[in-house]
DNA sequence: TCTGGGGTCCTAGGACCC
DNA sequence: TCTGGGGTCCTAGGACCC
């Protein structure tokens, strides 16, 4: 197996500078929802020390003082972006698997001179999109991740690592932290340092037992895939959701049980649609609200409750419907809301969903196409005159709870 | 004043079946 | 003293990923 990981570099923030030449060379930054914090930097602002994940108050001097380039996130161009630069390296590669908004598993099995291609995909890659991207290559796919993270941390490489074998590729795991391999997260990774397990290497030489016990078969096949065995497939390839989550933090508290309502139609019309968009249908549907925990001496209190949807569904009234009958229940007053959320589960597609014995009718009308004949009319507005040109009036139109965005 | 939004997989335990 | 053996399905919670 030869297997590659491209992963653009820089994202979000390279896409805004794709539309943007002149802040290519300066420091640009992207912020989450709602303008809340760090989620894309510039190689220039990692370089002046913006942190990932920061507070955006945290950080607004420093982006006065370095005349950093700040920009609200536009995912309607991120996926767009992540669509075209899929595209380009999906036809230099004979198996694909997108694993992200910004990542691609290729297969490179066979190929002569697989750096040579990689080189390729790259100098295609940013000339047909603006996006710079580093590719590594190894045998397994968390071997793929750790030759482009090492990739990207030498730029003397040109962006591209096929990883070696035998002791250079152990000198290079024994200069790797445990805590950036693909799989360790910050639970383990403090576990596995508490007990001197400190780099790749050091955790490929555990004995297997220990780890199946300490980190069942997860880590296992971490460990595995490290020695050189592949044991997660290239696959995922159009693979379909097994949960969709619509949830957003509001612009601002909210305490109305009906602006909470809006906010859920809204949330649940989204999820819907997402849900329609890969033909499937939920069978269950989860609403939640939370309160924030970050003002200290607000009461707090989240709730969350499921609910079945029976014969399962894609039709957007009879979800937002469901949504609207959880949050009456979970709904206390008195209480500044920060966040609420769908979650739609119990996923199957619609061309081989169980029918309802006993609703024979309902079953009928939900069958005559994805969400019936009126979502499939609502769809084909929306994508040709924008999203949301129909929605459900139950999501309105002001919206006062909506996002920030400056 | 202000702290994102989506996902996956695994395990344990409860409730049930024959 | 002693109390079968073999399963499935569901949910909550933990750990991980981007």
């Amino acid at each position: 197996m030869k297997l590659a990981l491209m992963d653009c570099n820089n994202f979000y923030a390279s896409c805004e500078r794709a539309f943007a030449p002149h802040l290519v060379g300066r420091p640009v930054v992207v912020l989450s929802n709602n303008d809340g914090c760090v989620i894309a930097r510039s190689q220039e602002a990692k370089d002046l020390g913006v942190p990932m994940g920061a507070p955006e108050f945290k950080c607004r001097a420093l982006f006065k003082h370095h005349g950093i380039a700040v920009f609200s996130s536009n995912y309607a161009l991120y996926g767009d972006m992540s669509a075209r630069v899929m595209a380009v390296a999906g036809g230099m590669s004979p198996r694909m698997e997108v694993y992200s908004i910004d990542e691609a598993f290729l297969d490179l099995t066979g190929l002569e001179r697989p750096e040579d291609h990689a080189r390729l995909v790259c100098e295609t890659v940013k000339r047909c999109t603006g996006i710079p991207v580093s590719i590594g290559i190894g045998p397994t796919k968390t071997l793929a991740k750790l030759a482009n993270k090492l990739a990207k941390r030498d730029r003397s490489m040109g962006g591209v690592l096929d990883l070696p074998e035998g002791l250079e590729r152990e000198a290079l795991l024994g200069r790797t932290e445990i805590r950036d391999v693909w799989g360790i997260g910050p639970r383990h990774g403090k576990r596995l340092i508490e007990r001197g397990v400190r780099t790749a290497l050091d955790f490929c030489r555990l004995p297997r037992e220990v780890v199946l016990k300490s980190m069942t078969v997860t880590g296992l096949h971490t460990w595995l895939e490290l020695r050189g065995v592949p044991c997660i497939s290239l696959d995922g390839v159009g693979k379909s959701k097994k949960a969709i989550v619509s949830s957003r933090s509001f612009g601002r508290p909210v305490e109305s049980i009906e602006d909470l309502r809006e906010a859920l139609s809204h949330y649940a019309a989204l999820a819907a649609g997402k849900l329609r968009a890969q033909k499937g249908q939920a069978a269950s549907l989860q609403v939640w609200l939370e309160t924030n925990s970050f003002v200290e001496g607000d009461p707090q209190y989240t709730a969350g409750q499921s609910v079945g949807l029976s014969p399962a569904t894609a039709h957007t009234t009879r979800i937002v419907r469901a949504a609207l009958e959880v949050l009456e229940r979970i709904y206390r007053p008195g209480y500044r809301y920060k966040k609420a959320g769908v979650m739609l589960t119990g996923i199957e597609a619609t061309a081989t969903a169980q029918l309802s014995l006993l609703d024979v009718s309902e079953a009928a009308e939900e069958h005559a196409g994805r969400g019936g004949r009126l979502m499939d009319a609502m769809d084909r507005v929306n994508a040709k005159w924008g999203r949301e040109t129909l929605f459900p009036a139950s999501a309105g139109i002001a919206r006062p709870w909506g996002m920030r965005q400056k």
